[in-house]
DNA sequence: TATCCAGAGTGAACGGTGTTCACTAAATGA
DNA sequence: TCATTTAGTGAACACCGTTCACTCTGGATA
């Protein structure tokens, strides 16, 4: 064993993976998972289709290295914007709004990284704790974090419960994410009635969401 | 013309469509778009897949009817509750409430129903009045109405637009159904932290919604 | 009744998909 | 130098949606 950990054979080989992983991105980020085909990244990288299976167990495989890396991506923003030094509401706002605001910047990457019915379940063979370390289960511990913080801030109502709170902002802001990763427009859709633009709207949103949970509301009848 | 306006032919081509459609449905419930193929249903029905062509331009037409129709149920389920006789907050929680339970008892459609990135943009190339006529535009309808009722009642902020009130609303549910669509036991899924169970955390999510209109509400800054 | 025809239904094919497998050829380690 | 690994390939398999030329039959017409 040498001073370079890494042969050039295994550098060869990153650079491969890291080519089909570009093109799979590529083709993906414009023409989502339906357009992204084994034989077509193997055109783009002048590869035989077979070659890929070397570096990759399945397209599912190759797909979800591609979801994760986004999900990092979003985690990671989300995670400065709550860490910045501003008022606690500002922050809030900023941050459910700058999730959706990085979200749909990938539509296809974003509808992607939650579709598959009961994957999760399926994922979650291996249990529990694995779940902090994985991308989703970290984008939801910030925001439980900020639950909290509000709560004992006084911000929020003081009866919430912090998880059940972040699981029910979390459901309000992929709601949008999704709403406008489906329909690029939304809310300006040709066919509703016209409002608030988009960049707007999500601000409007952000408020509604942080609004729900501030002491003060009204409440049950 | 005779008496019945309908002929033996007409009712044998109407029994095989709906056969079609049956064996389709059945599948779909179960197994989602990618479990469903042309091949499949005409095993189901002993026809060839050919044949199915004759009753359906493309599998998309086909599965377009199957989601329309679910959409169909869903509208009028929410249409039920909202015009029950009730106080207004309570209508509206239950409506919201009521969109989402509905909407996870058939999660593939409900995913499917708003599949398809740019779909409405696309079907929007026959533009706005036909909107209203569109189940989805229905929906958009009540809601919409129920934002004006809960506005002129004095039961939400004044300042409010009723028709971003709506889409935000509609955001905020749409969100929790997917959810639940892709994770069946959200919010219990067996990697987060525990909390209130599936039909609890519902009227929670709903009460938070409806709480974000309210009059009395924080408020920027 | 004999004839014709619209149309239901079919089998085979086309071009596409993900994936596998026996194979070559080149790089690596002894 | 030889043996072993391994990147890469081409052909095939089983599926997919869709099309097309074709057969056959039910019902209207001459």
């Amino acid at each position: 064993m040498q001073e370079s950990e890494i042969t050039p054979a295994e550098r060869r080989r990153l650079r491969v993976r890291g080519a089909i992983l570009d093109a799979a991105e590529r083709v993906f980020a414009e023409e989502g998972e339906a357009g992204l085909s084994i034989r077509r990244i193997a055109d783009e990288i002048d590869y035989s289709p077979a070659a890929i299976y070397k570096y990759f167990n399945s397209k599912d495989d190759l797909v979800e290295v591609l979801k994760e890396s986004f999900f990092g991506r979003l985690l990671a923003i989300v995670h400065e914007i709550a860490d910045r030094n501003e008022p606690f509401l500002n922050r809030a706002r900023r941050c459910t709004a700058g999730y959706v605001r990085v979200a749909i910047e990938k539509p296809h990457h974003y509808v992607a990284a939650f579709s598959g019915i009961a994957s999760e379940d399926a994922a979650s063979a291996h249990h529990d704790e694995v779940f902090d370390q994985t991308n989703k289960g970290q984008a939801f511990g910030v925001l439980t974090d900020m639950m909290i913080e509000g709560i004992e801030g006084g911000h929020f109502r003081a009866d919430l419960d912090p998880v059940d709170a972040a699981k029910s902002v979390w459901a309000s802001i992929h709601g949008l994410a999704m709403m406008i990763a489906h329909l690029p427009g939304f809310p300006a859709t040709a066919s509703m009635p016209a409002g608030l633009d988009q960049g707007a709207f999500i601000d409007f949103h952000a408020d509604l969401v942080v609004r729900s949970l501030e002491a003060g509301a009204g409440g049950k009848t």
